[in-house]
DNA sequence: CACTGGCACTGAGGCTTGGAGAGTGCCAAG
DNA sequence: CTTGGCACTCTCCAAGCCTCAGTGCCAGTG
């Protein structure tokens, strides 16, 4: 296992370099260090822990005379243990606040989520849409499109609106479609996606058997499209962002650029979603995702008291400011959250 | 008026400096433009009618000794006159076809035309849904969710569906509604969404007095989100091809991204949509956002025989392969046009 | 009169060189 | 364990120099 660092003073130094090279974006020096952080040590002493530090993996130097910048370990020790999130002033939080309650649908609140986070954080911003899977039916519709098609659309709690092409083979289906839709209601509505298969197995056999085709096709679909591999969406915003930090992605962001227009690699920065308010915090090649090692991930889950909806997230350049990011993210995914449920 | 170019040979040498710059990137000198281009002249002539061209304002030399690169004037003749759309070759027509074949919905054909666009023209590829005004209604449907809100979800002939969530100050309204809703489907389905505000105008009158809160409330819905303010979408995709011609926009690409995440300035660039078919080039300044100057958008309209349901384009830096640009864009302009009227 | 070869001129870009400055590592002393 | 001191190592300009592509102009030619 990984040996602590003994020493209090060392991790005041690392401490002391992070923040330094967070805001400064130059490798810290140990005379600067002892400077700006009044440390009652002289450089000296602190050239000894930076030794140290680097021995143990916490900081480099890009060369000799340089100073020293954190590694991906060094940031990690940081996040874990030696910040604490920062919280958002009230005036900003009020702006958030306001700002979100001019949304009128469930895409207005994603939207305005992602231009949000992508200013106050000034990081380029990811926000999922709710959860199919963890959200309740509110009402199911079925809509005639011609003779032979029909559209399935599927409304949740939290305001998602699903719709489905359906074919089929036969035409004139009307009282069965309107018979159906009114089962299907009585039968799901109110209740969680993920219950719906178990819920509608043995819903056909209300039906005479020679209906049972029609019902079959729909009740398929439903299941297959919506609840077995649903389509969860990451909205994407802030890219501008990147260009400010230009020089933290090694001379290309032509890789990040392509991830991040890839929906799975989204999804998979945000992870998992768990419980809202546990913020994660992935640093640099901690994500999997190989084009984007010099970038960390920053993501919370949003939802209602304790059920997550899904996840919010941002990602910007290892060198982030975590304490402000975690601020900020947790603070509008508490807002996000209670907007969704009104 | 602009004094039309009298020699003929001056033309072709400007078209061989678009030609040549547009393949290499460097400013091209007399030289190689002679040797390249089998010119039946020396180098020297050639000099001449340089000096000529930059007299006229059609290129321009970056510096003394450096060759000419066109410039905006001298794109806008090359495209006006000295060039033809370069046609996609059948392997390309088909692998478009193919991949716009497997769309589901209206949504997936418009994320993977952006996609496609963005290959096949390795530029930022931007793509408007169909224009609801130029649309037709299918089918209008009013989903009560709890008992004074309702959803009022639009669905039309080109795939579109939109919602909106009403408020309503009574409750238990169920059989208005049901009534509300086929008399509405009666009168307009079928019809163009901007013929709807005349079609509903005396709807309300067939409803008893006590009902004209409720109808009105629906109606004022409909036609002031969706007729009259409706919300017209572009989606955007290949930004990381803005990487590749970092050298084209001047330094910074940040106003650039920054740009393309208004929706109001994709919508200017993508401009009134016309007749499918008539493409449209905005060379270099000749758009009108500013921070834009750099870059040049080719844009065409997609639809069902004469009627264009909306504009789809690409935006590349000014110097840009125009030729193939427009016959890619013009071809996937057609198959989606085609998709979309299955 | 249009074209051509020749030639002097110009400015960008690449290369080298030479400090200046920042920061380290190590050591001997407190 | 801490500290001041000092030699050492690199990077980062800035200046100077050279090369070279490409021009503009001019006098000559069919």
């Amino acid at each position: 296992m990984e040996q602590l660092l003994s020493d209090e003073r060392k991790l005041e130094v690392l401490r002391a370099i992070v923040e330094d090279y967070v805001a400064t974006g130059e490798p810290v020096g140990s005379k600067v260090l002892v400077e700006r952080h009044k440390l009652a040590v002289s450089s000296a002493t602190v050239r000894n822990d930076m030794a140290a530090l680097e021995d143990e993996g916490y900081i480099s130097a890009p060369h000799t005379s340089a100073g020293r910048i954190p590694t991906d370990k060094g940031y990690r020790l940081f996040v874990d243990r030696l910040s604490q999130v920062k919280p958002l002033s009230p005036p900003e939080r009020r702006a958030i606040q306001t700002f979100l309650d001019g949304a009128v649908d469930l895409e207005d609140v994603m939207s305005r989520t992602v231009r949000l986070l992508a200013h106050v954080t000034r990081q380029v911003a990811l926000v999922q849409y709710p959860i199919l899977n963890r959200s309740a039916v509110r009402h199911v519709e079925l809509v005639p499109i011609g003779s032979t098609r029909l559209l399935l659309v599927l409304i949740t709690d939290t305001g998602r609106v699903e719709q489905r092409m359906i074919e089929l083979a036969v035409g004139d289906h009307e009282p069965i479609l309107a018979e159906l839709r009114s089962r299907l209601n009585t039968l799901i509505a109110g209740r969680r996606l993920s219950d719906v298969p178990s819920l509608v197995e043995s819903l056909v056999d209300a039906f005479p058997p020679a209906d049972h085709g029609v019902v079959d096709t729909v009740l398929a679909t439903l299941l297959e499209t919506v609840v077995e591999r649903p389509e969860e969406r990451v909205v994407l915003g802030g890219t501008a962002n990147l260009t400010r930090a230009r020089d933290e992605f090694p001379l290309t962001l032509q890789p990040v650029l392509e991830a991040l227009e890839e929906q799975v690699v989204l999804l998979q920065l945000l992870g998992e979603a768990g419980a809202p308010d546990s913020i994660n915090v992935l640093i640099g090649a901690e994500n999997t995702v190989e084009s984007l090692a010099g970038a960390s991930v920053v993501s919370v889950g949003y939802g209602r008291g304790d059920e997550a909806f899904a996840q919010i997230g941002v990602l910007g350049p290892t060198r982030m400011d975590y304490p402000a990011t975690m601020g900020a993210l947790s603070a509008v995914a508490r807002y996000v959250g209670r907007a969704l449920s009104e």
